[in-house]
DNA sequence: GGTGGCGTTTAGTTGATACTGAACGCCGTT
DNA sequence: AACGGCGTTCAGTATCAACTAAACGCCACC
């Protein structure tokens, strides 16, 4: 592997491992951000340096997340993994998602609490009015950006 | 302690501790989330059940990360914490500045490496552009929902 | 100048988890 | 039915970070 690619590979991996994820995780993702084709399980760990096990380990974790892709080709039993196409659509929506669950603890603990303070109270709806509007303008922000994708792949398109 | 406030307080302290900080943060975090007045260092370790030490390196980490003020009182040697109370804005802002950080290698990386592959760099382009966007719709969002705050409490003070 | 209350720092312990290497199970092929 | 190639799983380890407790330093007040 080129010097340049495994320090960039090798970022992703710390960048990915400061989100919660382990750092061979990291490393899988910047190594497929930069190939052409998918790559098999064995190639990935051979690559990086790293055992099977990981690389099966984690690759499938990112593909739960929506991170990688799997697929497979005729007559071959082995796996392949790529970066999911639209990645960025989708982990702006699973982030989404996560902060949704520490939204709907403070929203749970306004309504069930027994909270005597005005001022607490005042500040839980007003976190909570926050982030119904920036989750609305972000889920809006998403739409509109699908929507550029697609008129323009529609226009190259036409001009195959 | 009421006990169903020990259990926000531990549940704030597990959601904290997945995005990436010591849970006792959390648990800080939680509890000045419901109290109507600032909390000494010694208040919050007693009432936590934590060390001195513990709590006095996590409020100040939350303090460096915009989440929480310190206060102090005259006369009184104690420092005082509270929540940032225009705490969205600020951990919006953050999350923002910590993408930037990721989406910049991904941008060192288009420039500055050899990349044979036109699929590949139209995929970095891809992920930058919908950055690029995404990131205006939000800080867009952020200044929307602060002009509406401005005006909301404006009229709050003629009312006075 | 000593004393007590405060926040900070640090050595040491503990707990968690990423990672390895080897064993396992599965399936297609011979 | 044995074999080989594949992905998965699991016991063992090593690393890392949170946390505690105690020492420290500082400042105000006596």
């Amino acid at each position: 592997m080129n010097a340049q690619t495994m320090d960039f590979v090798e970022r992703m991996g710390l960048a990915l491992e400061s989100d919660g994820l382990p750092r061979i995780a990291g490393r899988i993702f910047g190594l497929l951000l930069l190939s052409e084709d998918c790559r098999s399980l064995d190639d990935l760990a051979s690559e990086l340096g790293v055992s099977k096990g990981s690389v099966s380990t984690n690759a499938r974790l990112l593909q739960q997340r929506g991170v990688l892709e799997r697929d497979s080709r005729p007559s071959d039993r082995r796996d392949y993994y790529r970066v999911q196409p639209d990645l960025f659509t989708h982990t702006m929506a699973q982030r989404l998602a996560r902060w949704q669950r520490f939204h709907e603890a403070i929203g749970e603990a306004r309504t069930t609490l027994p909270i005597r303070s005005r001022k607490v109270l005042h500040r839980l709806e007003e976190y909570q009015a926050a982030y119904a509007f920036m989750s609305e303008v972000i889920h809006e922000g998403l739409t509109r950006w699908q929507g550029k994708r697609e008129r323009r792949s529609a226009v190259a398109g036409l001009h195959r």
